[in-house]
RNA sequence: CGGGGCGUGGCUCAGACCGGUAGAGCGCACGGUUCGGGUCCGUGAGGUCGAGAGUUCAAAUCUCUCCGCCCCGACCA
């Protein structure tokens, strides 16, 4: 088996993170350009990130609901900015029931044009909005090079589409997203995301403006993980979304749309994983927690057996999601390999030395070898394990923090720019021009992916491109 | 679309330069053996050699065309 082996992150980390999502059987590659199928153990992980956000939605107050996959051409063409931005990566259908179609039908990439149409025949009066609806689907975008989970051609995902009477309240909810975002990514996925606003070249096509939570990968190249956008009235000047307020005025909503991708997997799998494979927050893994009896016979297994099926069923009706993995055809030693490598992020061993003692073995996926390794008694089992997944969460989001701080740096001149953003992030002022943006990406390949919100000095600073006058810093790294 | 690499059982690849009727390891099935870190032995199933055309008595191998995949760049959640 050892040409199936991963390689190791360093030696060639795109090629470790395609090995590490077929072999985990997250996904494989389809039989159309560009898609991917995503297996059973990819898509579980895929539902635990999506309820832990639906959750959040509806807490705060949105709906889910369900618009068509295919759109008419030409509400593409309604709003100017937004065909610009996506004409280039459209798949149409031209042909149905073997007619020519009249009109082409695009296979939507957003559903921003059809989501406005219908909000325009929805929205009446000042006493219908807000309207905060969600749709669960995927899109399509002809995307010139793919890559698992991070860029596909088809991606599942989540849009919500807002409208609001005003600027303030659209603002607001934009920010409200934006915060469940970063609090599903740090506390579900231990992603430490930077929330920030994007510059004009790299906002949202029809936005007025765009926000976004940005991870940094292992590899220390930055990943756009969620989007959130104000539109003003852009949208809704180009679909007439309109109400009459109190004063029996003819108004123009205020419109929103936000999502969150597939592409939060890849950046799990690239935040934490290692070289033994993938690694799993314990609060999103779709396995939390393996058994693994150990037995060399008949009167062994006999003995294992049942406390090994006793002790899966505490840690069930705990709560905890757990598998037993009984399967005679393998060896431990296999097993071990097997589901480190699939990322569960913790292992109980029970064998004939935990019968006599009492005891179990728990072998912590984040900290391989002797130091993750603990014995425990079987009595309050399922206690222990629960704290440890807790203790195991809280110390992937500790790693990659640290990870990330280390790896974002102050350059003081332009010159160490270039060189700390080949292996890096850097945290500069600059003066928001478009020229020094362009001038980095040329020099770098390095872009900016956020003004942050949170962490500015304040005052004022001289922009590390041009040297005139800044009122922010920005991140400049280069991007997935 | 530009640059690079590659298409041979499920996977990783050998065979190609020098044409002669397809191999290995892993995986898979079955039996036995083993089992606290990727057991070992035996038996067996499984291949339009990416597709098409051409050259030839004969093509995985030579020629041409096409298709697909991966990596790098432009586009992007």
């Amino acid at each position: 088996m050892a040409e199936d082996k991963l390689p190791t992150r360093s030696e060639d980390f795109a090629e470790w993170y395609n090995k590490i999502v077929l072999k985990a059987e997250l996904a494989d590659y389809a039989p159309v350009r560009g898609c991917m199928v995503v297996r059973p153990y990819g898509w579980a992980l895929w539902e635990n990130t999506t309820a832990a956000l639906d959750r959040r939605f509806k807490e705060t107050g949105h709906l889910n609901a369900a618009f068509p996959m295919l759109i008419p051409m030409s509400f593409f063409e309604k709003e100017k900015a937004h065909v610009e931005g996506f004409s280039p990566e459209l798949a149409v259908v031209t042909h149905g029931g073997g007619e020519k179609l009249e009109e082409p039908l695009v296979v939507r990439p957003t559903s921003e044009t059809i989501i406005g149409y219908m909000y325009a025949k929805w929205i009446k009066s000042w006493r219908d909005l807000p309207v905060l609806i969600n749709q669960w689907g995927s899109v399509v975008r002809w995307e010139l090079r793919t890559k698992l989970f991070l860029r596909t051609t088809e991606f599942y995902w989540q849009e919500g589409h807002t409208a609001h009477a005003t600027a303030k309240e659209a603002k607001e909810e934009t920010f409200r997203i934006l915060d469940i975002y970063a609090d599903v990514a740090i506390s579900e996925a231990a992603i430490p995301v930077i929330k920030g606003y994007k510059s004009e070249t790299e906002k949202f096509a029809g936005a007025v403006m765009s926000t976004s939570i940005e991870a940094m990968m292992q590899d220390k190249r930055a990943l756009q993980s969620a989007t959130s956008h104000y539109f003003g009235q852009n949208f809704s000047k180009a679909f007439e979304i309109q109400y009459l307020d109190q004063n029996n005025t003819l108004q123009l909503c205020e419109t929103t749309s936000w999502g969150l991708s597939t592409r939060m997997i890849g950046a799990m799998i690239m935040v934490h994983g290692d070289d033994q494979g993938l690694v799993l927050p314990p609060r999103l893994a779709p396995i939390q927690t393996v058994i693994v009896p150990i037995y060399k016979n008949d009167a062994e297994k006999s003995q294992v057996k049942p406390v090994a099926e006793r002790v899966f069923a505490e840690l069930k009706a705990a709560g905890i999601r757990v598998k037993l993995d009984d399967r005679d055809e393998v060896t431990p030693g296999f097993k071990f390999n097997d589901w480190e490598m699939r990322g569960v992020p913790l292992r109980l061993e029970i064998g004939p030395k935990d019968i006599e003692k009492g005891s179990v073995a728990l072998a912590r996926r984040d900290k391989p070898g002797k130091e993750g390794k603990s014995f425990v008694q079987q009595a309050g089992l399922a206690d222990a394990v629960a704290a440890l997944l807790t203790e195991i969460q809280a110390s992937l989001l500790a790693r990659a923090t640290a990870f990330r701080d280390a790896n974002i740096h102050d350059p003081k001149s332009y010159e160490e720019l270039k060189q700390v953003v080949a292996d890096g992030w850097a945290f500069s002022w600059w003066c928001e021009s478009k020229e020094c943006e362009a001038k980095v990406k040329e020099d770098t390949k390095a872009t900016t992916r956020c003004i942050p919100l949170e962490g500015q000095p304040g005052g004022t600073g001289t922009c590390i491109v041009c040297g005139k006058k800044a009122e922010k810093k920005v991140y400049f790294a280069r991007a997935y």
